[in-house]
DNA sequence: ATCCGGGCTA
DNA sequence: TAGCCCGGAT
């Protein structure tokens, strides 16, 4: 067995355990420092106010996947307040959740989060799971979310890593500005996380916030920085070199097949009754092969289907949902 | 025009 | 581990 598959067993299976030897070399963060900051300094984001459920907790965390808290904000008040429960969410119908999904981005992740309220409604009793090997099984939940519903829901002390916490890491405690994901993150995190589990879990969600209003990846300000110790700082603010490691690639979207698809819901959001494939078309004129194909994504990724008689719709649209059947009686 | 981000598949 | 998925901010 490769050390690649070694390192994969160890994650699944010891995810609760402590600590391995890390190779952190800079100094370790005060969490006294950090948290007392945190308390000062941190946003009044709706998810973290007191009385949001472990549900509506994982639903911001599918929301924030890829996506600023700015834009997820709005939608996420709409989206509680109209399905507080996973049961709620699984009885409304998958075209009604992908509609509220809005123009978040991704909209396979709107689609998961349905499977998400269906998988734990059905088989965990309408109640999110509160261990990390349970929450890894669910649709659309991986090594970041499953840690974040553990420990901001659940208040169990577990490593969260998301990209800021990751970068925050890599300057403060390991001196360089670069954070490729590694296998043994959750283990260098492990490592400092506070052991009493109510301060280990402010550690967590005051890691994250520095690495999003503070230690941001272009512009730090590094002035506002509550960090007595930084090793970034120590060793003079070095920037990555370029030889050994190049720019990661930006991902384009003008004119890639995301746009298109993006084009192609829009259409589907906006009619209430399936459309024809000509109103598709119209959508997206200037490279009709392009066009194919990400509606034939659409289609395999389970977004959109075809009605028997040829037109085109979100999925599940025409079903007969229970919320339906509830309203007919 | 470039930046930002977690899950999943192959 | 590379490459795919979105759209708004800057």
């Amino acid at each position: 067995m490769s050390a690649f598959h070694a390192d994969i067993g160890f994650e699944l299976g010891m995810t609760d355990i402590l600590p391995e030897p890390t190779d952190i070399v800079g100094p370790a963060i005060d969490s006294g420092e950090l948290v007392a900051w945190f308390g000062a300094a941190q946003r009044p984001l709706p998810w973290r106010q007191p009385g949001v459920s472990a549900w509506q907790i994982l639903v911001s965390e599918f929301m924030l996947q890829q996506t600023p808290v700015s834009r997820v904000e709005p939608i996420w008040l709409d989206w509680i307040a109209r399905w507080p429960t996973p049961s709620a969410t699984a009885a409304a119908g998958p075209a009604d959740v992908l509609r509220a999904w809005g123009k978040l981005g991704y909209p396979r992740r709107a689609k998961r989060l349905h499977e998400c309220a269906v998988t734990i409604a059905a088989e965990h009793d309408d109640v999110v799971p509160d261990d990390v090997d349970t929450l890894l099984t669910l649709p659309g939940v991986g090594a970041y979310t499953a840690r974040a519903v553990a420990c901001f829901a659940y208040g169990k002390r577990v490593p969260v890593v998301d990209t800021n916490v990751r970068r925050v890491l890599s300057r403060a405690v390991h001196g360089r500005d670069e954070a490729p994901a590694r296998a043994r993150d959750l283990d260098d995190v492990a490592a400092l996380l506070p052991d009493d589990d109510v301060v280990a879990q402010r550690f967590s969600a005051a890691l994250m916030e520095l690495g999003a209003i503070v230690c941001t990846a272009r512009a730090p300000k590094c002035g506002l920085c509550p960090l007595s110790s930084c090793g970034w700082r120590a060793a003079g603010y070095p920037t990555r070199d370029p030889a050994d490691a190049p720019a990661r690639k930006v991902q384009k979207y003008a004119g890639t097949d995301r746009q298109v698809r993006g084009r192609l819901l829009d259409v589907l959001r906006a009619s209430a009754t399936p459309v024809t494939r000509g109103a598709l078309d119209v959508a997206w004129l200037s490279d009709t092969a392009q066009r194919d194909r990400a509606l034939h994504s659409l289609l395999v990724d389970g977004l959109v289907e075809q009605t028997p008689d040829g037109l085109f719709a979100l999925a599940g649209e025409g079903e007969p949902q229970e919320a339906r059947a509830n309203r007919r009686r």
